[in-house]
RNA sequence: GGGCUGGUAGCUCAGCUGGUUAGAGCGCACGACUGAUAAUCGUGAGGUCGGAGGUUCGAGUCCUCCUCGGCCCA
């Protein structure tokens, strides 16, 4: 006899009377019904980290496939928030799934290091002590760079293992070990080598005061005085071909700028096919210069009033012109002949961006000084070559502010030497000046003034920038390559091969590679890999493998610094090259090219992954980034997609579906979340909202899904409890009652339903799925009809055993489906019932045996617990009308005329399923009055009261309760369950 | 302005190729139990399916426009 027993019998003595709850088999445990989440989760990471749990995993999984989720990597310069949060647990909750379902599921981190926003830290720190960033030796600067982000790494990775995130955190990929920045050097010289890369320019911010390249964010706008000038470009010809003599060919077509000194570099015009336009001539002239009566000008009509006025003239429309009749138009450059240049053809172009809200209608377009008028220029660019117009854009100006020699009359060949636009103070040069008067000169002016308005000053000597045509290095987009491809034809095919969910992602990244421009790789920055090659004057690339070579050993061994280092060139360069004929290129590669080879120097070459990948998962943003880099660079050097999926997920806005903003305080951070109510509620938002789409996160939805969390928790918690007393002892399969092969079929269709979720990375349709069966099936029908037979029941009642195994079949699964989305909670679970495992995350998913899979039991249960329905809703009028309170209390008649229905229940125990202490069915139609439910017909009720004693020890009434004189307070089940667990000595 | 995309009960989601009074869970209200107890069970109230037109015998589901929102460009 247990101390337990003796203390049962002692109490009894003592009063006179057994206190059964002591002989039930009631659900013990120790899994608390409060989690505590903030406190026991970094226990759990502590353990898995104690355990080597990401070794074992490997381990483990030696032999089995390789699934290799290829991770975006975060940029390392602050911690993390909820989009980072978002991403890597969706990230977790796949490796997590395929890991367990027969998979070796590696997952590798990786972060972004180089780049501007970095460098803007380290400035920012240098300002704070009054040190500047020029007077820096660039390894140094490029130093403290990489030691800004090796620290934030360091923090970020805390907080994604906080968040249960499970990955080889202990040797990530990073983009700027040397290892990796030697791989991306040798991918860009691989490009080199096969033609794709070539020197272009392009125009860019760029402040002349501090002689540096600036990049959108470093330029404030500010009021400024601008010299503006109406110009007349003579017509050359109305049709390209120059056959056509209409009365377009003797006119003017007038452009407006502020900023004079770009004229020089005017290569076309633009025009708007949404813009009325008139030819117009002059009638009157106020002054003797300038325009004079009988010229004849084109204008948009809406801005000829205020144009003619400001250049004092009289006029008068003489027709309309189309936009159709520009195409194809040519005019003279307004200089054409000054300092023995501009002698080229000047095209008219059709631009969106052109408007008649100022100006003439017309938009001067000098593409070495705008972005509009260069992306213009390049677009028509193959059409301009077909018609023998040369589309290379001039350099016009230099670093210094100065003209060059491709602005004849203005440049070095000027008398008394180059004009400059802005001089080393930022105020302005004599460019203007000697434009205007050149203008004047040539008549090409047709007025002039000043404007103010705002203007790009540089953000930190707070002085004018310019636009300045800059070399830049590119690649061809639309090269024709040795297979007969080009890298636009190679990338849209891999599109067209990728797997992408949802959706919406591949016509997105087909719409941008499709009409994407070449791509730019060149940077003027310091912290970066750089573009290391070496050019000549004409920009062509000194090809010799014995270079590339010495650069990618020295890279390996010393990092991309090698390049930066004092004597690299002749180093590099060697014995077969003179220096003097070699310029050493100094750009840095834009990251995104960085990011879009890690599928090199991560899945290649780590021998624990694959290339490619089997999936990429990002925000929907990077369709324009990573997704995108990462296919361009795999397209051009090794002429597939480096990845089989591509998923990508919206964003998180506030509650109210708007953007989160500091401003608006509507934040949420994963922190505050974590130390609040801890990662795994996090996981559960992640896992209950719709991904693909944006979603919201706010209070609300947090307290939404705590309380999900509470129900999933408390279900599991009940489940420990019972199976406490689960003695491992197996019942067939065929000696199970219906309702525990119902149980059993339910798993078997929610196997799939976990199974084919994860496959479609559906989560929000397992955890509904799992949470409604926990909700719907467990807590309000099974685990409540059969807590009689699992508290009350012998020992050694078949009923009891095999609800027993069926309970743990069901903890068992759940707890398994559930590890990849809750794996703090799902492993405290876990260890709770087997206290000797190691880990949940070592388990796989059980099998669910076809055996278990009955659709006709199934139908049948349906039925049944439609009758269910009607009985539990006839007792709640009872209920209602205080004439029970415990369902135990009712015994009532059900008239069943549905054959149907009535077939269902046959054999079964109605009582037991509609937890009552009797139930009659007949078939004989219900007396009047009886209790029915609108949806269901043929079934009616009349309630009535249970007949007997109620039963000390199972609380259900029955006519048999004192039939046994040894306990005449408990029903005969009771009393013969009380025996039996006496002569086990358990009371 | 352009490309892609979304707006179904307080919250999160189902609603397949158009077809009966639009569903679920949670929350809420009310009730029961007191042997899952800061739990559990039951019942109920919540929706002009963003708005307006249109196609159709019939539209949350198809078309057009509008509106509000998101990502990326300009």
């Amino acid at each position: 006899m247990t101390d337990t027993a003796q203390e049962i019998r002692k109490e009894a003595s003592e009063e006179g009377k057994l206190d059964y709850s002591k002989t039930l088999y009631l659900p013990q445990t120790e899994f608390p019904m409060r989690a505590g989440l903030p406190k026991k989760e970094p226990e759990l990471v502590a353990r898995w980290q104690e355990m080597g749990l990401y070794k074992q995993l490997r381990d483990d999984a030696k032999d089995r496939p390789l699934y290799v989720l290829h991770d975006g990597p975060p940029y390392a310069n602050g911690n993390i928030h909820i989009g980072h949060a978002l991403n890597k647990i969706l990230k977790d909750v796949i490796t997590r799934s395929f890991q367990m379902r027969g998979y070796n599921a590696n997952y590798v981190p990786g972060w972004d290091c180089h780049g501007l926003p970095i460098e803007w830290k380290i400035e920012e720190q240098y300002r704070a002590k009054g040190k500047n960033k020029d007077e820096v030796p660039v390894n140094e600067f490029r130093k403290e760079c990489r030691e800004f982000a090796a620290h934030w790494i360091e923090v970020q990775t805390e907080e994604f293992k906080r968040l249960g995130i499970e990955g080889d955190f202990d040797q990530p990929y990073t983009t700027m070990n040397f290892h990796a920045e030697a791989r991306i050097a040798g991918e860009l010289l691989k490009f080199a080598k096969s033609g794709q890369l070539y020197r272009g320019s392009k125009p860019i911010m760029w402040s002349v005061v501090e002689r540096t390249a600036l990049a959108e964010a470093e330029v404030e706008y500010q009021d400024y005085e601008s010299d503006a000038i109406w110009v007349k470009f003579p017509v050359k010809a109305a049709a390209r071909d120059g056959g056509d003599a209409s009365d377009l060919s003797d006119a003017f077509v007038v452009i407006w700028t502020t900023t004079p000194w770009t004229i020089p570099g005017n290569r076309a015009i633009a025009y708007s096919s949404r813009i009325a336009y008139g030819l117009y001539e002059v009638t009157a002239a106020e002054n003797d210069f300038g325009p004079q009566p009988g010229e004849k000008l084109i204008f948009a009509d809406a801005l000829a009033e205020e144009s003619f006025a400001k250049a004092k003239l009289e006029y008068k429309r003489l027709r309309e012109v189309k936009a159709e009749e520009f195409a194809g138009m040519t005019c003279h450059h307004p200089l054409h002949g000054f300092g023995g240049g501009y002698e080229f053809l000047v095209p008219l172009l059709p631009g969106e961006h052109v408007t008649d809200d100022a100006g003439t209608g017309f938009v001067h377009t000098a593409p070495g000084h705008g972005r509009e008028d260069f992306d213009v220029w390049m677009h028509h660019s193959r059409d301009l070559e077909a018609c023998n117009i040369a589309t290379t854009i001039p350099f016009t100006v230099d670093d210094a502010g100065f003209f060059t020699r491709d602005a004849p009359g203005f440049g070095p060949d000027r008398e008394g030497g180059a004009a400059r636009v802005l001089d080393d103070k930022g105020k302005k040069g004599d460019a203007n000046r000697a434009v205007i008067e050149a203008l004047i000169g040539a008549d090409a002016l047709f007025a002039r003034g000043r404007l103010k308005h705002t203007y790009p000053h540089s953000w930190r000597s707070k002085k004018p920038v310019i636009f300045r045509n800059t070399p830049q290095w590119f690649v061809h987009m639309d090269m024709d390559l040795e297979d007969g491809t080009t890298l636009r034809s190679r990338a849209l095919k891999a599109i067209d091969d990728t797997r992408f969910v949802p959706k919406a992602g591949q016509t997105r990244l087909r719409a941008m590679i499709e009409d994407r421009p070449d791509w730019v790789l060149s940077r003027q920055r310091a912290w970066g890999v750089p573009i290391c090659v070496f050019a000549d004057e004409d920009g062509n690339l000194l090809r010799d493998d014995a270079v590339d070579k010495r650069i990618l050993q020295a890279f390996e061994a010393e990092g991309a610094d090698a390049w930066f280092a004092d004597g690299a060139k002749e180093r590099f360069l060697g014995n077969e090259h003179d220096p003097a004929s070699w310029t050493q290129v100094t750009d840095i590669l834009d990251v995104w090219f960085d990011s879009g080879s890690t599928h090199t120097f991560t899945l290649e070459d780590r021998p624990d992954l694959k290339w490619p990948a089997d999936v990429y998962l990002e925000g929907s943003d990077q369709h324009r980034g990573w997704f995108h880099s990462s296919l361009l660079e795999s397209c051009g050097t090794r002429g597939r997609a480096p990845y089989e999926t591509v998923i990508t997920h919206g964003f998180t806005m506030a509650e109210d579906g708007r953007k989160m903003s500091k401003s608006l305080n509507n934040q949420v951070f994963p922190q505050d979340v974590m130390a609040k109510s801890g990662a795994d509620i996090l996981r559960l938002w992640v896992m209950n909202t719709d991904y693909w789409e944006d979603q919201r996160l706010g209070q609300t939805i947090i307290q939404t899904n705590i309380d999900a969390y509470r129900k999933m928790r408390n279900t599991i918690r009940w489940m420990l409890g019972t199976l406490t007393h689960d003695e491992g002892e197996s019942v067939e399969y065929s000696d199970m009652p219906e309702l525990e092969k119902l149980m059993l079929h339910r798993l078997w269709e929610l196997d799939q339903v976990v199974r084919k979720g994860y496959d479609a990375f559906d989560f929000k349709r397992i955890s509904r799925h799992l949470l409604d069966f926990m909700v719907l099936e467990l807590s309000a029908f099974y685990f409540d009809v059969r807590k009689d037979a699992l508290y009350c029941d012998a020992p050694s009642s078949l009923k009891r055993k095999a609800a027993l195994q069926v309970v743990h079949h069901i903890f068992d699964r759940l707890v398994t489906w559930l590890a990849p989305m809750l794996p703090f909670t799902m492993e405290e679970a876990w260890l709770s019932r087997y206290p000797d495992a190691k880990s949940v995350h070592l388990e796989q998913f059980r099998e669910c045996p076809s055996e278990w899979r009955d659709d006709a039991l199934a139908a049948k249960w349906k039925k049944v617990r439609t009758v269910r329905r009607v009985v539990t809703g006839a007792l709640e009028i009872e209920r209602r009308e205080k004439r029970i309170g415990s369902s135990l209390e009712a015994a009532p008649f059900v008239h069943i005329t549905d054959d149907l229905l009535r077939d269902s229940i046959e054999g079964l125990d109605m009582a037991e399923i509609c937890i009552t202490s009797g139930i009659s069915v007949s078939s004989r139609p219900a007396p009047a009055g009886a209790f029915t439910l609108g949806d269901v017909n043929g079934v009616s009720v009349v309630p009535a009261m249970a007949e007997g004693r109620k039963c000390a020890r199972s609380w259900r009434v029955t006519s048999d309760v004192g039939s046994d004189p040894e306990f005449p307070d408990v029903s005969a089940r009771d009393a013969d369950a009380l025996r039996e667990l006496k002569s086990l000595g358990r009371f």
